[in-house]
DNA sequence: CGATCGTTTGATCCGCATCAAGATAGGTGG
DNA sequence: CCACCTATCTTGATGCGGATCAAACGATCG
């Protein structure tokens, strides 16, 4: 049961003691899902609160036009749904699938709304948490409404290499370019034609594999 | 004092007692303030969380080329700040700009820190208005990334007609045109250029005056 | 009545989406 | 080990939409 330890030590936790942890965590159980399987869909009532053990989780949702927008990729140590338990409307929004064999941890939603409202560290660990989430989200918005396609994937590859602890000087990409794409609301044609853009500014990609030689990170 | 009483309705308070309401509304102070008078900007501490009384200001930020993007309009009876104040920086991420006469009141942040820490009823307050806050801009990025001019203008009448409490089959628009473009992340030309398309959608725009014909509501 | 701000209209251009093939890679079975 | 297949990615040609530049128009205010 090592995926439990590991659990303990996600954020929503902090400031809790060793008991107080072990308590909350009988609360859940651990599943294990492939590629492809989805978690839930937009409109299904929202029954879990999920904590990724290991693997990759999409967050995505349809256009009008039939096209997949990915509006998060979620790894190990990520949550999902926080949001949607404290809102008022009790369905998600959007649709999550498995991108990469999973270990999730899932836990009711009426354990979570019992654990803020009896700990006061664990409210203000979500509370910091969805402040967090709501900044990034921000960021990105204006990003993707202010940059070129050359910047958004720039960012994007600086952002996955170190939210990942990941090698600058050279790493595998962690998903596939139409994921990226998606996450990027681009096309793959877009996508593909952007990457060799990217040597001006330090970055080389070739295949599946990336090296941020000298690239600074992008300011704001 | 009628701004007071004003405050207490606001939902940041529901399921106090008028007691504790009272208690906490000690902490805060009322200021007036004039169109495009600056309440912060962005990289500035934050120091105060605000509820609008009466007025209107916009949260915005500059793109790289010296263009202002307004990420959200705030009108009376809204918040401000409740993400600034739990995230870990503890710095204003954008600028906010009064931009029509207001009365707004102010506490401090370790006041409204101190208040979810002692009252669940507080915090759970807070979280579920981030919630929302969250899934109102998720959405609005999904829109942005996936409908026309059009559509995006067409929504943002309706919503605006919504939330305001507006008449649809008449009213005066209440913001400037140059600001909606800003909000809709296009151009004064795109949005002047748009207007007239509106009426295949059964929207009608002369001038500042607006009336929504029979046009239902945009599905997600 | 000029001056400034906000809005509209016109002409042009560039970037990304779209449509359409081709290329590469991984996987399976003969 | 090779032929075949499907999934993923790349490249090419074309068109349209919104940004940009430029100028006129309208309104509000001292």
């Amino acid at each position: 049961m090592l995926n439990i330890s590991f659990v303990k030590n996600i954020s929503l936790f902090s400031g809790l003691s060793e008991t107080e942890k072990d308590m909350l965590l009988t609360g859940g159980s651990i599943y294990f899902y492939n590629r492809k399987d989805t978690l839930f869909r937009r409109g299904d009532p929202v029954m879990h609160f999920y904590v990724i053990c290991s693997g990759q989780v999409k967050l995505f949702h349809e256009t009008a036009e039939g096209v997949d927008v990915t509006t998060a990729i979620r790894i190990a140590g990520d949550t999902m749904c926080t949001t949607g338990i404290f809102a008022l409307h009790a369905s998600h929004h959007m649709h999550a699938e498995v991108i990469k064999d999973s270990t999730i941890m899932e836990f009711p939603v009426q354990w979570l709304k019992d654990a803020a409202r009896e700990h006061s560290t664990v409210s203000l660990n979500l509370l910091s948490a969805l402040s967090q989430r709501g900044r990034r989200q921000e960021m990105d918005t204006q990003n993707q409404a202010s940059m070129t396609p050359v910047q958004l994937l720039a960012n994007f590859l600086q952002q996955t290499c170190t939210t990942q602890g990941l090698d600058p000087q050279g790493f595998t990409l962690p998903f596939s370019k139409t994921l990226i794409a998606s996450r990027l609301c681009m096309t793959r044609e877009t996508l593909s034609r952007t990457l060799p853009k990217l040597k001006e500014m330090g970055i080389s990609v070739t295949g599946t594999h990336v090296s941020l030689h000298g690239s600074q990170v992008m300011k704001h």
